[in-house]
DNA sequence: ACTAAATTTGGTATAACGCCAACATTTACT
DNA sequence: AGTAAATGTTGGCGTTATACCAAATTTAGT
């Protein structure tokens, strides 16, 4: 499994990982405990794996904030979500169905598929839960989103 | 998760019953164990699996066989991974790509999706890997397939 | 009957999850 | 500041899904 095929991860951190990149980038424990409805103690091992793994950084008793290479990773999560639950649209399902279809297995659809899909379906902006987000604008997106998050906290 | 979803089995488990299928409906343990290159004790554990979940009949040292309804989820399993990789072929991806994207992620696709995607597609015949079956005609065609090992194995 | 091949058993291992109880830290309130 | 409540962490444990290995068993061929 090479390191950008889109499968590095397993689908619940593929899941967290998301989760923290919609919420601006940072989240605590709770945070993501009670979004999931899991115990608390999950998400804490699952901080640590993820920071070894270098997605996040863990500041113990504080929360995650994503790396780098985390945003940009949790970004493609967020597309390919997005790409695949268009696709099934396109092909039959309600939005609704199509996302939860999605959501059990997007985590084994590799990116060099989602790429093609994407491509195929003439790089869509408009996906059936958000928008659908092209390389070049993620970072900008991005960036939006942390500041609007930093003011917020002031 | 309703008996009939199609997500009653794990990935592995799909894969060995589709192989059984293919076979005619009747392996053996080395037959498995030589087409996956796993060790045959695994073989033997997911047959014990397989046997008490109401999929397969097996007979120690000899083999196994499939149930009816093993045959008719394997049926199933056939079938979805069929019109999935359809679906992909028809998204950009190549027949090969398709298959092997599908293979790691059809085991979480439900029954429902699947038939919305096949009518969607307007119940095509003609797969990328093998032709698709529709519900009356499962039977039909696994009985010709019965037969003939039979015959061969006189 | 004896041996080789196939199969099964029993033990062990890994990854991916998750829960609980006990403990630690931080926060909020008086 | 002092303490209680809220939040987070640790350590232990459990499950499902897979898989391997070594040893024992059964079947099949000579």
């Amino acid at each position: 499994m090479s390191p950008h095929s889109g499968l590095a991860l397993p689908a619940r951190k593929v899941e967290y990982l998301k989760f923290i990149f919609e919420s601006g980038g940072t989240a605590r424990t709770n945070d993501i405990a009670s979004a999931f409805s899991v115990d608390p103690s999950t998400i804490t091992k699952t901080f640590a794996e993820l920071t070894s793994g270098g997605y996040l950084l863990h500041t113990p008793y504080r929360g995650v904030t994503l790396t780098d290479a985390g945003r940009r990773d949790a970004a493609f999560f967020i597309r390919r979500h997005r790409i695949l639950s268009l696709m099934l649209v396109r092909n039959g399902l309600s939005p609704k169905e199509a996302c939860n279809e999605v959501r059990r297995f997007e985590s084994m659809v590799s990116k060099k598929a989602v790429d093609r899909i994407c491509e195929f379906m003439g790089h869509p902006r408009q996906g059936v839960c958000g928008e659908i987000t092209h390389d070049d604008e993620e970072s900008t997106l991005n960036a939006e989103r942390m500041a609007l998050k930093m003011s917020l906290e002031h």
